[in-house]
RNA sequence: CGGGGUGUAGCGCAGCCCGGUUAGCGCACCUGGUUUGGGACCAGGGGGUCGUGUGUUCGAAUCACACCACCCCGACCA
Protein backbone atom coordinates (compact mmCIF):
# COMPACT_ATOMS: atom_id res chain seq x y z
CA UNK A 1 0.00 0.00 0.00
CA UNK A 2 1.35 3.21 -0.70
CA UNK A 3 2.38 5.34 2.23
CA UNK A 4 0.41 8.60 1.85
CA UNK A 5 0.59 9.58 5.63
CA UNK A 6 3.58 10.05 8.03
CA UNK A 7 3.89 6.83 10.48
CA UNK A 8 2.26 7.74 13.88
CA UNK A 9 5.39 6.37 15.42
CA UNK A 10 7.94 8.69 13.21
CA UNK A 11 5.98 12.23 13.55
CA UNK A 12 2.58 12.39 15.56
CA UNK A 13 1.92 15.67 15.15
CA UNK A 14 2.46 15.52 11.47
CA UNK A 15 0.47 12.32 10.87
CA UNK A 16 -2.01 14.26 12.55
CA UNK A 17 -1.97 17.09 9.94
CA UNK A 18 -1.70 14.69 6.79
CA UNK A 19 -4.42 12.76 8.07
CA UNK A 20 -6.86 15.49 8.22
CA UNK A 21 -5.42 16.68 5.38
CA UNK A 22 -5.95 13.54 3.21
CA UNK A 23 -9.17 12.23 4.70
CA UNK A 24 -10.71 15.25 3.64
CA UNK A 25 -11.45 16.73 6.62
CA UNK A 26 -10.52 20.19 6.57
CA UNK A 27 -7.87 22.40 5.10
CA UNK A 28 -6.82 25.68 6.19
CA UNK A 29 -8.22 28.79 4.10
CA UNK A 30 -7.11 31.95 3.65
CA UNK A 31 -7.19 33.38 7.11
CA UNK A 32 -4.89 32.07 9.34
CA UNK A 33 -5.83 30.01 12.11
CA UNK A 34 -9.27 29.48 10.68
CA UNK A 35 -9.81 26.19 8.80
CA UNK A 36 -11.96 25.53 5.83
CA UNK A 37 -14.52 22.64 7.05
CA UNK A 38 -14.82 20.07 4.28
CA UNK A 39 -17.96 17.71 3.85
CA UNK A 40 -16.85 14.75 5.59
CA UNK A 41 -15.43 16.30 8.46
CA UNK A 42 -18.91 18.34 8.82
CA UNK A 43 -20.97 15.44 8.59
CA UNK A 44 -18.74 13.93 11.71
CA UNK A 45 -19.37 16.94 13.83
CA UNK A 46 -23.37 16.58 12.30
CA UNK A 47 -23.46 13.75 13.52
CA UNK A 48 -21.87 14.89 16.91
CA UNK A 49 -24.09 17.76 16.82
CA UNK A 50 -27.51 15.62 16.48
CA UNK A 51 -26.34 13.41 19.22
CA UNK A 52 -25.74 15.93 21.99
CA UNK A 53 -28.65 18.32 21.08
CA UNK A 54 -30.97 15.38 21.63
CA UNK A 55 -29.31 14.86 24.94
CA UNK A 56 -29.22 18.45 25.93
CA UNK A 57 -33.19 18.53 25.13
CA UNK A 58 -33.31 15.17 27.12
CA UNK A 59 -31.98 17.32 30.06
CA UNK A 60 -34.56 19.74 29.45
CA UNK A 61 -32.65 22.38 27.54
CA UNK A 62 -33.79 24.01 24.75
CA UNK A 63 -31.61 26.11 21.77
CA UNK A 64 -31.98 30.04 21.35
CA UNK A 65 -29.31 32.02 19.68
CA UNK A 66 -27.49 34.98 20.45
CA UNK A 67 -25.71 37.52 18.84
CA UNK A 68 -22.01 37.38 17.00
CA UNK A 69 -20.72 41.00 18.36
CA UNK A 70 -20.56 41.95 22.24
CA UNK A 71 -20.38 45.58 23.14
CA UNK A 72 -17.01 46.08 24.06
CA UNK A 73 -18.17 47.23 27.31
CA UNK A 74 -19.99 44.54 28.14
CA UNK A 75 -16.63 42.06 28.66
CA UNK A 76 -15.82 44.17 31.13
CA UNK A 77 -18.45 43.77 33.73
CA UNK A 78 -16.84 40.35 35.21
CA UNK A 79 -12.71 41.32 36.24
CA UNK A 80 -11.74 38.15 35.79
CA UNK A 81 -13.28 37.23 33.10
CA UNK A 82 -11.80 40.23 30.94
CA UNK A 83 -8.67 39.52 32.58
CA UNK A 84 -8.84 36.00 30.51
CA UNK A 85 -10.19 36.78 27.22
CA UNK A 86 -9.01 40.49 26.37
CA UNK A 87 -6.02 39.14 24.79
CA UNK A 88 -7.39 37.06 22.45
CA UNK A 89 -10.30 39.30 21.04
CA UNK A 90 -11.04 40.49 17.37
CA UNK A 91 -12.73 43.85 17.60
CA UNK A 92 -14.80 45.31 15.65
CA UNK A 93 -14.15 49.18 15.38
CA UNK A 94 -15.55 50.31 11.76
CA UNK A 95 -18.78 49.62 9.70
CA UNK A 96 -17.95 50.55 6.30
CA UNK A 97 -15.17 50.16 3.60
CA UNK A 98 -15.31 52.79 0.62
CA UNK A 99 -13.63 52.36 -2.44
CA UNK A 100 -9.57 53.32 -3.05
CA UNK A 101 -7.87 54.02 -6.14
CA UNK A 102 -4.50 52.37 -4.87
CA UNK A 103 -5.69 49.72 -2.19
CA UNK A 104 -9.46 48.87 -4.09
CA UNK A 105 -10.79 49.53 -0.73
CA UNK A 106 -10.28 51.22 2.69
CA UNK A 107 -11.66 51.20 5.83
CA UNK A 108 -14.07 54.78 5.67
CA UNK A 109 -12.55 56.68 8.95
CA UNK A 110 -15.98 58.49 9.24
CA UNK A 111 -17.30 55.10 9.53
CA UNK A 112 -16.04 54.53 13.14
CA UNK A 113 -18.09 52.63 15.71
CA UNK A 114 -19.01 54.70 18.73
CA UNK A 115 -18.54 51.54 20.84
CA UNK A 116 -16.66 48.56 19.42
CA UNK A 117 -17.99 45.39 19.35
CA UNK A 118 -15.68 42.30 20.09
CA UNK A 119 -16.44 38.94 18.47
CA UNK A 120 -17.62 36.69 20.91
CA UNK A 121 -15.16 34.48 22.28
CA UNK A 122 -17.62 32.67 24.59
CA UNK A 123 -21.09 34.63 25.38
CA UNK A 124 -21.46 34.97 29.02
CA UNK A 125 -21.93 38.63 29.15
CA UNK A 126 -24.24 38.88 26.13
CA UNK A 127 -26.25 36.19 27.64
CA UNK A 128 -26.44 37.73 31.10
CA UNK A 129 -27.30 41.03 29.68
CA UNK A 130 -30.37 39.48 28.13
CA UNK A 131 -31.20 37.39 31.40
CA UNK A 132 -31.57 40.30 33.26
CA UNK A 133 -34.40 41.39 31.48
CA UNK A 134 -35.76 37.62 30.86
CA UNK A 135 -35.79 36.70 34.83
CA UNK A 136 -37.89 38.58 37.76
CA UNK A 137 -38.93 35.97 39.68
CA UNK A 138 -38.46 31.99 40.75
CA UNK A 139 -40.91 31.09 38.61
CA UNK A 140 -38.84 31.89 35.59
CA UNK A 141 -36.13 29.50 36.99
CA UNK A 142 -34.62 27.37 36.37
CA UNK A 143 -33.90 29.03 32.76
CA UNK A 144 -31.73 26.12 30.43
CA UNK A 145 -30.11 27.21 27.47
CA UNK A 146 -28.09 26.30 24.95
CA UNK A 147 -26.50 27.43 21.69
CA UNK A 148 -24.90 26.23 18.55
CA UNK A 149 -22.79 28.88 17.25
CA UNK A 150 -19.25 30.34 16.26
CA UNK A 151 -17.03 31.59 18.49
CA UNK A 152 -13.53 33.48 17.69
CA UNK A 153 -10.34 33.81 20.35
CA UNK A 154 -7.32 35.58 18.88
CA UNK A 155 -4.77 32.43 19.48
CA UNK A 156 -1.09 32.70 18.75
CA UNK A 157 -0.79 29.35 17.67
CA UNK A 158 -3.06 27.10 15.73
CA UNK A 159 -3.78 23.40 14.69
CA UNK A 160 -6.56 22.05 12.96
CA UNK A 161 -9.70 21.52 14.85
CA UNK A 162 -7.53 21.65 17.99
CA UNK A 163 -7.15 25.15 18.44
CA UNK A 164 -8.29 27.02 15.62
CA UNK A 165 -8.76 30.69 16.25
CA UNK A 166 -12.72 30.12 14.63
CA UNK A 167 -14.59 27.27 16.01
CA UNK A 168 -18.03 25.93 16.20
CA UNK A 169 -19.08 24.95 19.17
CA UNK A 170 -22.58 24.82 21.88
CA UNK A 171 -22.30 26.77 24.96
CA UNK A 172 -25.24 26.14 27.57
CA UNK A 173 -26.15 29.14 29.71
CA UNK A 174 -28.34 28.01 32.84
CA UNK A 175 -29.99 29.99 35.80
CA UNK A 176 -31.01 28.68 38.92
CA UNK A 177 -32.32 29.77 41.70
CA UNK A 178 -30.11 28.08 44.33
CA UNK A 179 -26.38 27.38 44.63
CA UNK A 180 -27.05 23.59 45.06
CA UNK A 181 -29.45 23.47 42.19
CA UNK A 182 -26.53 25.20 39.78
CA UNK A 183 -24.16 22.56 41.22
CA UNK A 184 -26.18 20.24 40.00
CA UNK A 185 -26.45 21.41 36.35
CA UNK A 186 -23.20 21.45 36.32
CA UNK A 187 -22.62 17.78 37.13
CA UNK A 188 -25.27 17.05 35.27
CA UNK A 189 -24.25 18.27 32.19
CA UNK A 190 -20.58 16.64 32.84
CA UNK A 191 -22.00 13.37 33.29
CA UNK A 192 -23.78 14.37 29.39
CA UNK A 193 -20.62 15.23 28.43
CA UNK A 194 -18.77 11.58 29.60
CA UNK A 195 -21.49 9.85 28.50
CA UNK A 196 -21.33 11.31 25.08
CA UNK A 197 -17.63 10.66 24.94
CA UNK A 198 -17.84 7.29 26.18
CA UNK A 199 -20.86 5.93 23.92
CA UNK A 200 -20.45 8.11 20.87
CA UNK A 201 -17.09 9.19 20.24
CA UNK A 202 -15.68 5.16 22.08
CA UNK A 203 -13.29 7.67 24.27
CA UNK A 204 -12.77 7.00 27.79
CA UNK A 205 -12.58 10.23 29.71
CA UNK A 206 -11.71 11.16 33.30
CA UNK A 207 -14.42 13.25 35.12
CA UNK A 208 -12.68 15.76 37.75
CA UNK A 209 -12.36 19.47 39.01
CA UNK A 210 -9.86 22.21 37.28
CA UNK A 211 -7.52 23.82 40.29
CA UNK A 212 -8.30 27.24 40.55
CA UNK A 213 -5.64 28.84 37.78
CA UNK A 214 -6.74 26.42 35.18
CA UNK A 215 -10.28 27.40 35.86
CA UNK A 216 -12.24 29.28 33.57
CA UNK A 217 -12.27 33.30 34.08
CA UNK A 218 -15.25 34.00 35.88
CA UNK A 219 -15.65 30.19 37.23
CA UNK A 220 -16.35 29.25 40.47
CA UNK A 221 -15.48 25.56 40.02
CA UNK A 222 -14.24 24.24 36.39
CA UNK A 223 -15.63 20.71 35.69
CA UNK A 224 -13.69 18.71 32.96
CA UNK A 225 -13.80 15.25 31.37
CA UNK A 226 -9.45 14.57 30.16
CA UNK A 227 -9.02 11.94 27.62
CA UNK A 228 -5.97 10.12 26.24
CA UNK A 229 -4.41 10.49 23.32
CA UNK A 230 -2.52 7.97 21.55
CA UNK A 231 0.63 9.36 22.24
CA UNK A 232 -0.12 9.96 25.57
CA UNK A 233 -0.92 13.44 26.02
CA UNK A 234 -4.06 14.40 27.74
CA UNK A 235 -6.42 16.57 25.93
CA UNK A 236 -9.07 18.32 27.88
CA UNK A 237 -12.96 17.42 25.86
CA UNK A 238 -15.11 19.48 27.55
CA UNK A 239 -16.35 21.92 30.54
CA UNK A 240 -18.80 22.54 32.69
CA UNK A 241 -18.34 25.72 34.81
CA UNK A 242 -20.32 26.66 38.19
CA UNK A 243 -20.35 30.18 37.95
CA UNK A 244 -21.67 31.02 41.26
CA UNK A 245 -23.38 34.31 40.96
CA UNK A 246 -19.59 36.06 39.62
CA UNK A 247 -22.31 37.12 35.98
CA UNK A 248 -25.80 37.78 38.09
CA UNK A 249 -24.10 40.37 40.46
CA UNK A 250 -22.22 41.78 37.31
CA UNK A 251 -24.81 42.20 35.01
CA UNK A 252 -27.49 42.52 37.99
CA UNK A 253 -29.86 39.53 37.33
CA UNK A 254 -32.07 39.32 40.67
CA UNK A 255 -35.36 36.98 41.35
CA UNK A 256 -37.77 37.60 43.76
CA UNK A 257 -37.68 34.40 45.80
CA UNK A 258 -41.03 32.96 47.78
CA UNK A 259 -40.25 34.70 50.77
CA UNK A 260 -40.54 38.18 48.04
CA UNK A 261 -36.59 38.61 48.93
CA UNK A 262 -34.73 39.60 45.85
CA UNK A 263 -31.79 37.22 45.14
CA UNK A 264 -28.70 37.03 42.53
CA UNK A 265 -29.60 33.60 40.38
CA UNK A 266 -26.71 31.57 40.18
CA UNK A 267 -25.63 30.26 36.86
CA UNK A 268 -23.76 27.25 35.18
CA UNK A 269 -21.99 27.49 31.17
CA UNK A 270 -20.80 24.22 29.69
CA UNK A 271 -19.13 23.85 26.10
CA UNK A 272 -18.53 21.33 24.17
CA UNK A 273 -16.55 22.30 20.30
CA UNK A 274 -14.97 20.84 16.87
CA UNK A 275 -11.95 20.31 19.07
CA UNK A 276 -13.78 16.56 19.31
CA UNK A 277 -12.85 15.73 16.22
CA UNK A 278 -9.25 16.46 16.92
CA UNK A 279 -10.11 14.24 20.33
CA UNK A 280 -11.87 11.40 17.89
CA UNK A 281 -9.12 11.31 15.42
CA UNK A 282 -6.25 11.10 17.77
CA UNK A 283 -7.99 8.46 19.85
CA UNK A 284 -8.55 5.86 17.17
CA UNK A 285 -6.87 6.25 14.07
CA UNK A 286 -4.07 4.60 12.07
CA UNK A 287 -1.25 4.60 9.85
CA UNK A 288 -3.66 3.79 7.17
CA UNK A 289 -5.82 7.27 7.88
CA UNK A 290 -8.99 7.48 9.87
CA UNK A 291 -10.57 5.36 12.14
CA UNK A 292 -14.08 5.99 13.33
CA UNK A 293 -16.86 4.79 15.96
CA UNK A 294 -19.64 3.22 13.51
CA UNK A 295 -22.39 6.02 15.85
CA UNK A 296 -20.50 8.82 14.21
CA UNK A 297 -19.43 7.71 10.80
CA UNK A 298 -21.32 9.53 7.78
CA UNK A 299 -21.26 6.13 6.10
CA UNK A 300 -21.16 3.13 8.40
CA UNK A 301 -20.84 0.41 5.67
CA UNK A 302 -18.82 0.48 1.79
CA UNK A 303 -20.00 -2.11 -0.53
CA UNK A 304 -16.89 -2.05 -3.20
CA UNK A 305 -18.44 -4.05 -6.12
CA UNK A 306 -15.31 -5.85 -8.16
CA UNK A 307 -16.76 -6.48 -12.18
CA UNK A 308 -14.69 -6.45 -15.05
CA UNK A 309 -17.35 -5.19 -17.31
CA UNK A 310 -21.35 -2.65 -17.06
CA UNK A 311 -22.93 -6.27 -17.29
CA UNK A 312 -20.65 -7.59 -14.31
CA UNK A 313 -21.44 -4.64 -12.59
CA UNK A 314 -25.25 -4.68 -13.25
CA UNK A 315 -25.49 -8.09 -11.49
CA UNK A 316 -23.70 -7.19 -8.73
CA UNK A 317 -26.26 -4.40 -7.89
CA UNK A 318 -28.93 -6.66 -8.20
CA UNK A 319 -27.08 -9.24 -6.13
CA UNK A 320 -26.27 -6.29 -3.22
CA UNK A 321 -29.68 -4.59 -3.90
CA UNK A 322 -32.21 -6.58 -1.58
CA UNK A 323 -28.77 -6.78 1.45
CA UNK A 324 -28.64 -2.80 0.62
CA UNK A 325 -32.22 -2.75 1.56
CA UNK A 326 -32.07 -4.90 4.84
CA UNK A 327 -29.50 -2.83 6.24
CA UNK A 328 -30.71 0.23 5.49
CA UNK A 329 -34.25 -0.70 7.13
CA UNK A 330 -31.86 -1.56 10.17
CA UNK A 331 -31.02 1.96 10.01
CA UNK A 332 -27.32 1.57 9.07
CA UNK A 333 -25.87 3.53 6.69
CA UNK A 334 -24.73 2.01 3.18
CA UNK A 335 -22.91 3.39 0.03
CA UNK A 336 -22.69 1.72 -3.28
CA UNK A 337 -19.47 2.47 -4.62
CA UNK A 338 -20.16 1.93 -8.15
CA UNK A 339 -18.66 4.21 -9.15
CA UNK A 340 -16.60 2.79 -12.59
CA UNK A 341 -13.48 5.26 -12.57
CA UNK A 342 -11.95 3.91 -9.99
CA UNK A 343 -10.47 0.74 -9.43
CA UNK A 344 -11.07 -1.90 -6.58
CA UNK A 345 -7.74 -1.37 -4.91
CA UNK A 346 -8.15 2.30 -4.91
CA UNK A 347 -11.29 2.44 -3.16
CA UNK A 348 -10.74 0.26 -0.43
CA UNK A 349 -7.47 2.63 0.36
CA UNK A 350 -9.55 5.39 -0.43
CA UNK A 351 -12.32 4.24 2.08
CA UNK A 352 -10.13 3.08 4.68
CA UNK A 353 -8.64 6.23 4.64
CA UNK A 354 -11.70 7.96 5.03
CA UNK A 355 -12.41 5.75 8.14
CA UNK A 356 -15.70 3.72 6.90
CA UNK A 357 -16.01 1.12 9.53
CA UNK A 358 -17.51 -1.71 7.41
CA UNK A 359 -15.94 -2.40 3.81
CA UNK A 360 -18.16 -5.31 1.90
CA UNK A 361 -16.81 -6.35 -1.40
CA UNK A 362 -18.81 -8.72 -3.55
CA UNK A 363 -17.21 -9.72 -7.06
CA UNK A 364 -18.55 -12.57 -9.35
CA UNK A 365 -16.63 -15.44 -6.90
CA UNK A 366 -19.25 -14.17 -4.44
CA UNK A 367 -21.98 -14.21 -6.24
CA UNK A 368 -21.33 -18.09 -6.96
CA UNK A 369 -21.22 -18.89 -3.31
CA UNK A 370 -23.32 -16.29 -2.20
CA UNK A 371 -20.99 -14.64 0.11
CA UNK A 372 -19.36 -11.25 0.53
CA UNK A 373 -16.18 -10.32 2.15
CA UNK A 374 -16.55 -8.23 5.00
CA UNK A 375 -13.46 -5.98 6.14
CA UNK A 376 -13.99 -4.67 9.27
CA UNK A 377 -11.63 -1.06 9.69
CA UNK A 378 -10.98 -1.08 13.11
CA UNK A 379 -8.95 -4.38 13.04
CA UNK A 380 -8.38 -4.32 9.80
CA UNK A 381 -9.43 -8.28 9.60
CA UNK A 382 -11.54 -10.07 6.50
CA UNK A 383 -13.92 -12.63 6.75
CA UNK A 384 -16.24 -13.99 3.99
CA UNK A 385 -19.61 -14.25 5.44
CA UNK A 386 -22.58 -16.19 3.53
CA UNK A 387 -25.69 -13.41 3.00
CA UNK A 388 -28.02 -15.00 4.84
CA UNK A 389 -29.01 -12.36 7.29
CA UNK A 390 -26.10 -10.30 6.06
CA UNK A 391 -27.81 -7.11 7.87
CA UNK A 392 -27.89 -8.67 11.24
CA UNK A 393 -24.63 -9.64 11.07
CA UNK A 394 -23.42 -6.44 10.22
CA UNK A 395 -25.49 -4.94 12.71
CA UNK A 396 -23.70 -6.73 15.22
CA UNK A 397 -20.49 -5.92 13.79
CA UNK A 398 -20.96 -2.59 13.87
CA UNK A 399 -21.63 -2.38 17.45
CA UNK A 400 -18.96 -4.52 18.16
CA UNK A 401 -16.39 -2.21 16.51
CA UNK A 402 -17.85 0.33 18.50
CA UNK A 403 -17.23 -1.58 21.50
CA UNK A 404 -14.02 -2.66 20.59
CA UNK A 405 -12.89 0.45 20.08
CA UNK A 406 -13.63 1.76 23.33
CA UNK A 407 -11.88 -1.04 24.78
CA UNK A 408 -8.96 -0.97 22.99
CA UNK A 409 -8.99 3.41 24.28
CA UNK A 410 -9.63 2.34 27.87
CA UNK A 411 -6.73 -0.48 27.55
CA UNK A 412 -4.50 2.38 26.46
CA UNK A 413 -5.40 4.77 29.23
CA UNK A 414 -5.09 2.04 31.65
CA UNK A 415 -1.44 1.13 30.63
CA UNK A 416 -0.29 4.60 30.56
CA UNK A 417 -1.70 5.52 33.76
CA UNK A 418 0.51 5.39 36.57
CA UNK A 419 0.57 6.13 40.51
CA UNK A 420 3.90 7.79 41.37
CA UNK A 421 5.15 8.91 44.95
CA UNK A 422 8.31 10.80 44.72
CA UNK A 423 8.86 13.57 42.17
CA UNK A 424 12.35 11.79 40.92
CA UNK A 425 9.81 9.11 40.01
CA UNK A 426 7.08 11.82 38.35
CA UNK A 427 10.00 13.46 36.52
CA UNK A 428 10.94 10.03 34.63
CA UNK A 429 7.27 8.77 34.24
CA UNK A 430 6.52 12.26 33.00
CA UNK A 431 9.39 11.98 30.17
CA UNK A 432 7.43 8.22 29.16
CA UNK A 433 4.03 10.10 28.65
CA UNK A 434 0.62 9.08 29.64
CA UNK A 435 -1.35 10.11 33.03
CA UNK A 436 0.16 9.94 36.55
CA UNK A 437 -1.37 9.93 39.49
CA UNK A 438 0.80 11.80 42.55
CA UNK A 439 -0.34 13.54 45.27
CA UNK A 440 0.17 17.67 45.37
CA UNK A 441 -0.18 19.64 48.43
CA UNK A 442 -2.77 22.19 46.86
CA UNK A 443 -0.85 25.06 46.60
CA UNK A 444 -0.77 26.96 43.32
CA UNK A 445 3.23 27.52 43.91
CA UNK A 446 3.51 24.19 43.76
CA UNK A 447 1.38 23.28 40.82
CA UNK A 448 3.28 26.51 39.18
CA UNK A 449 6.55 24.98 39.93
CA UNK A 450 6.04 21.43 38.71
CA UNK A 451 4.87 22.82 35.66
CA UNK A 452 7.81 24.54 35.29
CA UNK A 453 10.01 21.72 35.48
CA UNK A 454 8.30 19.07 33.59
CA UNK A 455 5.74 20.64 31.14
CA UNK A 456 2.97 18.56 33.30
CA UNK A 457 -0.54 20.51 34.46
CA UNK A 458 -2.66 19.18 36.82
CA UNK A 459 -5.44 18.25 34.03
CA UNK A 460 -7.91 17.62 37.08
CA UNK A 461 -8.51 16.81 40.81
CA UNK A 462 -10.47 13.45 39.91
CA UNK A 463 -14.10 12.78 41.17
CA UNK A 464 -13.93 9.05 41.18
CA UNK A 465 -11.02 6.69 42.20
CA UNK A 466 -8.76 6.73 44.89
CA UNK A 467 -8.92 8.91 47.44
CA UNK A 468 -6.79 8.32 50.49
CA UNK A 469 -4.75 11.12 51.54
CA UNK A 470 -1.04 11.40 50.88
CA UNK A 471 2.08 13.68 51.56
CA UNK A 472 2.77 16.00 48.19
CA UNK A 473 5.22 14.53 46.21
CA UNK A 474 7.30 17.65 45.50
CA UNK A 475 6.95 19.18 49.18
CA UNK A 476 5.66 16.54 51.42
CA UNK A 477 3.29 18.43 52.67
CA UNK A 478 -0.36 17.17 53.24
CA UNK A 479 -2.66 15.62 50.44
CA UNK A 480 -6.07 14.93 50.36
CA UNK A 481 -5.96 12.92 47.57
CA UNK A 482 -4.15 12.27 44.26
CA UNK A 483 -5.01 14.35 41.07
CA UNK A 484 -3.96 13.70 37.56
CA UNK A 485 -1.03 14.82 36.06
CA UNK A 486 -0.29 15.00 32.43
CA UNK A 487 1.18 17.09 29.21
CA UNK A 488 -1.50 18.41 27.57
CA UNK A 489 -3.03 19.43 23.89
C1' C B 1 5.58 36.82 20.68
C1' G B 2 10.49 34.01 20.13
C1' G B 3 12.86 29.99 16.98
C1' G B 4 12.81 27.18 12.37
C1' G B 5 10.85 26.37 7.50
C1' U B 6 8.20 27.04 2.94
C1' G B 7 6.08 29.98 -1.17
C1' U B 8 7.43 27.37 -8.96
C1' A B 9 0.44 23.97 -12.85
C1' G B 10 -5.15 21.43 -8.72
C1' C B 11 -1.56 18.57 -5.20
C1' G B 12 3.61 17.05 -4.07
C1' C B 13 8.34 18.59 -5.57
C1' A B 14 13.15 19.58 -8.72
C1' G B 15 15.62 23.73 -10.83
C1' C B 16 18.32 28.65 -7.46
C1' C B 17 24.53 27.69 -4.77
C1' C B 18 27.37 28.83 -10.23
C1' G B 19 21.83 34.32 -14.04
C1' G B 20 21.53 32.64 -20.54
C1' U B 21 16.99 28.69 -25.73
C1' U B 22 10.48 27.16 -25.33
C1' A B 23 10.81 26.46 -16.68
C1' G B 24 10.93 20.50 -15.72
C1' C B 25 9.23 15.78 -13.03
C1' G B 26 5.48 12.63 -10.33
C1' C B 27 0.32 12.44 -9.10
C1' A B 28 -4.30 14.47 -10.65
C1' C B 29 -7.03 16.16 -15.25
C1' C B 30 -8.73 15.37 -20.82
C1' U B 31 -8.90 11.72 -25.35
C1' G B 32 -8.38 6.62 -27.17
C1' G B 33 -7.40 1.59 -26.04
C1' U B 34 -6.33 -2.54 -22.79
C1' U B 35 -7.63 -3.51 -17.60
C1' U B 36 -10.49 -4.29 -12.64
C1' G B 37 -10.31 -9.59 -5.60
C1' G B 38 -5.35 -4.02 -2.19
C1' G B 39 -4.03 2.92 -4.75
C1' A B 40 -3.56 -0.51 -13.15
C1' C B 41 -0.92 0.06 -17.97
C1' C B 42 0.19 2.10 -22.92
C1' A B 43 -0.16 6.18 -26.36
C1' G B 44 -1.44 11.16 -27.13
C1' G B 45 -2.97 16.01 -24.95
C1' G B 46 -4.14 20.52 -21.96
C1' G B 47 -2.71 23.44 -17.97
C1' G B 48 2.51 28.48 -15.22
C1' U B 49 1.66 36.71 -13.86
C1' C B 50 7.97 31.01 -10.62
C1' G B 51 4.25 34.87 -3.28
C1' U B 52 4.63 40.67 -3.92
C1' G B 53 7.53 45.01 -4.77
C1' U B 54 12.02 47.50 -5.77
C1' G B 55 16.88 47.11 -7.40
C1' U B 56 21.46 44.96 -10.05
C1' U B 57 22.10 43.20 -15.22
C1' C B 58 22.14 43.09 -22.29
C1' G B 59 19.26 39.24 -19.75
C1' A B 60 16.37 37.27 -13.18
C1' A B 61 12.53 31.46 -10.88
C1' U B 62 17.98 32.02 -10.05
C1' C B 63 21.65 37.66 -7.26
C1' A B 64 20.44 41.94 -3.39
C1' C B 65 17.05 44.52 -0.28
C1' A B 66 12.24 45.08 1.60
C1' C B 67 7.52 43.25 2.32
C1' C B 68 3.50 39.63 2.55
C1' A B 69 1.41 34.93 3.46
C1' C B 70 1.21 30.21 5.36
C1' C B 71 3.16 25.93 7.99
C1' C B 72 5.98 23.62 11.99
C1' C B 73 8.31 23.86 17.13
C1' G B 74 7.88 26.62 22.01
C1' A B 75 5.37 30.18 25.66
C1' C B 76 -0.57 31.38 26.21
C1' C B 77 -5.34 28.89 25.64
C1' A B 78 -11.31 24.96 24.29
Amino acid sequence: MADILTKRADDHAQWYNDLVLKADMAEHSAVRGCMVIKPHGYAIWEKMQRALDGMFKETGHVNAYFPLFIPKSYLAKEASHVEGFAKECAVVTHYRLKSDPVHGVVVDPEAKLEEELIVRPTSETIIWNTYRGWIKSYRDLPLLINQWANVVRWEMRTRLFLRTAEFLWQEGHTAHATRQEAIEETERMLEVYRRFAEEWLAMPVIKGVKTASERFAGAEETYCIEAMMQDGKALQAGTSHFLGQNFAKAFDVLFTNKENKQEHVWATSWGVSTRLMGALIMTHSDDNGLVLPPKLAPVQVVIVPIAKNAEQLGAISAFVAPMIAAMRAKGITVKFDDDDTKKPGWKFAEHELKGVPVRIAVGPRDMENSTVEVARRDTLEKQVMQTTDLAEKVDHLLANIQDNLYQKALAMRERYTRAVDTYEEFKAAIEQGGFILAHWDGTAETEERIKDETRATIRCIPLDGDVSPGACMVTGRPSNRRVLFARAY
